[in-house]
DNA sequence: TTTTTTATGTCAGCCTTGTTGACATATCTC
DNA sequence: GAGATATGTCAACAAGGCTGACATAAAAAA
């Protein structure tokens, strides 16, 4: 079976047979990436439904524990989801007591979030957890691995995004 | 704030004092595998919508035409979904025409799943749009990078799927 | 100062994709 | 023939996306 139904073809048929496999998609990886992934977030998913949280309050916690006093418009433009869609999972988290949301000092019209020390504690817990699995994996492959990884998971991020938010990841703390 | 908070200190308090910052948790990693991910399956999802499918069919798709003659009991196992979640998704994929359900020849209990040509060529299609944007990424960083980032990926599995999910890339084509 | 824009909140309803539980059928194995 | 296995299906529910509409307070502009 051809791979290359609908791509131009690189090289003449008369050098590359259809026997040849198609080397310019790189299946092992994008496999591997959704593998990884699916378990990446697999262990903070089974701590969190011991607080009737799912994936989207992880990364509510997250970003706000990471980036103390962020705005409501500061994480739609992170997450990439809908007010109403933040809202709802943002409403939880500060009703519960993990997320503080105070009225902006210069702009009053602005929340800033915060993480409450319980929110803290959380997502520090869930963070350690996946930071686990990351270092073993570095550990298995060796120390140069974590820089180039890095630039790696950058250079897949969207061009138009990407430094945004490598600014944001150089920023806090 | 200590980030220290539910483990045990590694180096004692008047090594490390607490305005140390945790340099365990490798956040820039953590979160630069949210935003790679976000963006890499962003790509299929637009396409996806003009046929009426999603994310849940795309997989689907992707792990038939990668593996003709897949069992359900077999995708059922790479998908780590229920089999009513999977019905759903793969009953549309059939119905529209992109996948072809056979029954087993050794074992009539069985279905052997394949894609149409029509399913070949829009799982090609995807697949390219994820090929380009990860050949994108390692042209940045350099050749070796495909060889640690595969095995990097690799380390983030399960230990207890690995070994399966790896002989699984070897082997189809 | 009035008007408009901006930041946020909220209601209502819909979709996709996951879940559990129950049950049916065909086929294989013992 | 009896039980185990592979698959299919019905029903109900939950999480977390979405759109559209509308409300309020505060800032910014006219």
């Amino acid at each position: 079976m051809s791979v290359m139904v609908s791509t131009p073809v690189l090289h003449p048929a008369s050098a590359v047979p259809s026997e040849a496999p198609d080397t310019s998609v790189p299946y092992e990886l994008i496999e591997l990436f959704f593998f990884a992934y699916r378990d990446f977030v697999g262990d903070p998913d089974r701590i969190l439904a011991d607080y009737g949280f799912g994936r989207a309050h992880h990364r509510v916690l997250h970003f706000v524990e990471r980036r103390p006093g962020l705005t409501i418009a500061e994480l739609l433009d992170i997450l990439q989801i809908t007010k109403q869609s933040l809202n709802r999972v943002l409403k939880e988290l500060v009703e519960t007591g993990f997320v503080e949301s105070r009225t902006g000092t210069q702009d009053k019209r602005q929340r800033n979030l915060y993480a409450t020390q319980a929110g803290r504690e959380l997502a520090v817990r869930l963070a350690q957890l996946q930071g686990r699995r990351i270092n073993g994996a570095l550990a298995q492959v060796g120390p140069e691995a974590g820089e180039i990884v890095a630039r790696y998971l950058a250079g897949l991020i969207d061009p138009s995004e990407r430094r945004k938010v490598q600014d944001a990841l150089a920023g806090p703390r």
